[in-house]
DNA sequence: GCCGTTTTCGGCCCGACTGTTTTCAGTCG
């Protein structure tokens, strides 16, 4: 895959135009890339397929990034850049990802320093050669320190599930202070993104300058980076970045749409305030005249410019804005609306807790049935059941669900292995015997893209399979998907009926959001799980909710919004 | 360089904060 590749090419020919001050362009050259970025399909087979005038079908590439993207692929080089880069010399990918500095500030110590890479920089700012230069200072010199520092230390982005705990803490800090009359965090936070990279929450007060030093002194807080009447920024010692902006009443609702984001969504919204003569910003709607027409709410703003209010989940300029002017968006799967967990594993193989105990904390939850689906022989390091054991729990399942009768249902199901050659280490016989079966891949994660892809199909084909449990294996910040060519997936799946899952694991939530979507337009029936390895797991099943709901997928979609008795009758291929 | 219920030319989101300057450029989101 030559994307992410190109994508880089394409930011770094941004940067060079920034340098040179031009205007315009390093927008769009931003644009293209990160079209390219998010292209779900590998560039080379789709020049292939659809040529040039297919590629200026992508938005933000025309016919000049259409040539040059075309450039690479045949050559592995972009003349223009190489040229950029043969004038200024300099590693401006490194350098300009360094806190405060940027391709203005790059060249200018490049003309009068020959700084090229980031060990120059750190050199010349040790040596005090930096803070000599006009228009520079001490005060410079020490935040480009730092700015390496933090750098040296890596940043990635954050796992969603992962950081919700501290961020609510934050929250309830915040809300503790009197001059805080609301605090809501904003971002791909509040989009429920998988990951998020900062966190921008959003507070009302009078008294703006009192809340900032309340904020800057939470104890989680390491570094400031600035601190200002409407905007702080701090670092959290986790290493999350956290922006707090304090606004008055009347433009709550078009601060938190405007730093709710995504930046594109924005966009649009603004282009259409701007097609009816008005102009939006994070204070309001105003007209012509400057007149403020709605502001205080986030619903008055979407209904002044003509569209349905649209989750926050929907708002990534995937067409949204359109199905929302016509008044068509879907009514999406709403969260505490999960009735069953179909995944969960217990201390019969690698899960901390009994059968009993993820039954009782389902029961407090008020989960009307959970499937124990412990993994099975061939996945040896869990301790995977064989069939006698497999046996040997339906029983104890069949004496459980005499116990809670009335409370919960209990279902005998597995997550069986599919083997290298897409056969199950479980015979069908026992299969057959099972309520719910999901077969998964555990192992031979580097086959080619489509031995893989047969391999999920032949278990697919197994008629005792009911779902597949982690479509595509990633495990976020740690393990990338194995290939596969997932719309074969999705088009074997509708052809056999079999479920496909949405886990809601935080590092997993697998599949994702742009695949929900593709299941929701073919009509894939999708369940969604917490792959709980203890009960308190039960609590990312929001969160496969919310990815869902990113995946525009409403309750239909979802197989366990069904009580029970609806849930086994339609459960597709032993509905046949 | 891209793009079009205003367009094939003339716009392009826009405001906050910092550090350096005494009015603003650069960076960021």
């Amino acid at each position: 895959m030559k994307n992410l590749e190109i994508a880089r090419l394409l930011r770094m020919m941004a940067l060079y135009l920034e340098m040179k001050g031009i205007p315009f362009k390093p927008q769009a050259y931003e644009r293209a890339a990160y079209s390219i970025e998010s292209l779900d399909e590998n560039i080379e087979e789709f020049v292939k397929k659809v040529g040039k005038e297919g590629l200026k079908n992508l938005p933000g590439v025309g016919e000049s990034i259409a040539e040059k993207i075309i450039e690479f692929l045949k050559t592995g080089q972009i003349k223009e850049l190489e040229e950029l880069k043969k004038e200024v010399p300099v590693d401006i990918e490194t350098l300009s990802s360094i806190e405060g500095v940027g391709p203005k500030t790059i060249y200018k110590l490049y003309k009068a320093l020959g700084i090229r890479t980031l060990e120059d920089l750190e050199k010349a700012c040790r040596e005090h050669k930096i803070r000599r230069l006009p228009g520079f200072g001490a005060q410079s010199e020490e935040k480009i320190l730092k700015g390496i520092e933090f750098f040296k230390q890596g940043s990635k982005r954050f796992v969603l599930g992962f950081i919700i705990p501290i961020v609510e803490s934050l929250v309830n800090y915040l809300k503790e202070h009197p001059d805080i009359k609301e605090v809501v965090p904003a971002g791909s936070y509040r989009r429920r993104k998988e990951t998020v990279g900062d966190i921008d929450i959003l507070a009302i007060s009078k008294n703006p300058e009192k809340v900032m030093d309340y904020f800057v002194s939470f104890p989680e807080v390491e570094h400031i980076y600035a601190k200002g009447p409407t905007k702080t920024m701090v670092r959290l010692k986790i290493g999350l970045d956290v922006d707090l902006r304090v606004v008055e009443k009347e433009s709550f609702g078009a601060a938190l749409a405007y730093f709710t984001g995504s930046k594109d969504h924005n966009i649009q919204m603004r282009e259409l305030a701007i097609k009816k003569g008005w102009k939006l910003n994070e204070y309001g709607l105003f007209d012509k005249n400057g007149k403020r027409i709605a502001g205080e709410t986030e619903e008055e703003i979407y209904e002044k410019l003509g569209l349905q209010w649209i989750p926050p989940e929907l708002r990534e300029n995937q067409g949204e804005i359109q199905f929302a002017l016509e008044k068509k968006l879907p009514e999406l799967i709403e969260y505490g609306s999960i009735k069953g967990d179909l995944q969960i594993q217990t201390n019969w193989t690698d899960g901390s807790n009994s059968i009993e105990e993820m039954v009782e904390e389902a029961i407090k939850l008020g989960l009307e049935y959970i499937c124990i689906t412990d993994h099975t022989k061939s996945l040896a390091v869990t301790g995977g059941l064989d069939e006698e054991k497999l046996l040997k729990q339906m029983n104890f399942i069949d004496e459980l669900n005499k116990k809670y009768k009335g409370k919960i249902t209990i279902l005998k199901g597995a997550e069986v292995n599919i083997q290298k050659d897409g056969s199950l280490d479980i015979s069908d016989e026992i299969l057959a015997k099972l309520d719910f079966v999901g077969a998964a891949i555990h192992t031979h994660f580097n086959l080619p893209k489509n031995v893989q892809t047969e391999r999920i199909i032949k278990a697919m084909k197994n008629p005792h399979v009911d779902c597949i449990f982690h479509p595509t294996g990633r495990v976020i910040n740690k393990r990338p998907p194995y290939e596969v060519d997932i719309d074969k997936i999705i088009d074997e799946a509708k052809k056999t009926n079999t479920i496909l899952e949405i886990d809601a694991y935080p590092d997993r939530l697998d599949l994702k959001d742009e695949h929900i979507k593709k299941c929701v337009e073919k009509g894939v029936k999708m369940v969604i799980d917490s792959d709980a390895h203890s009960y308190l797991h039960y609590q990312y099943l929001n969160l496969g909710v919310a990815q869902a709901r990113r995946g525009w997928a409403t309750q239909s979609d979802i197989l366990n919004t069904l009580p029970l008795k609806d849930f086994m009758k339609n459960l597709p291929k032993r509905r046949m």
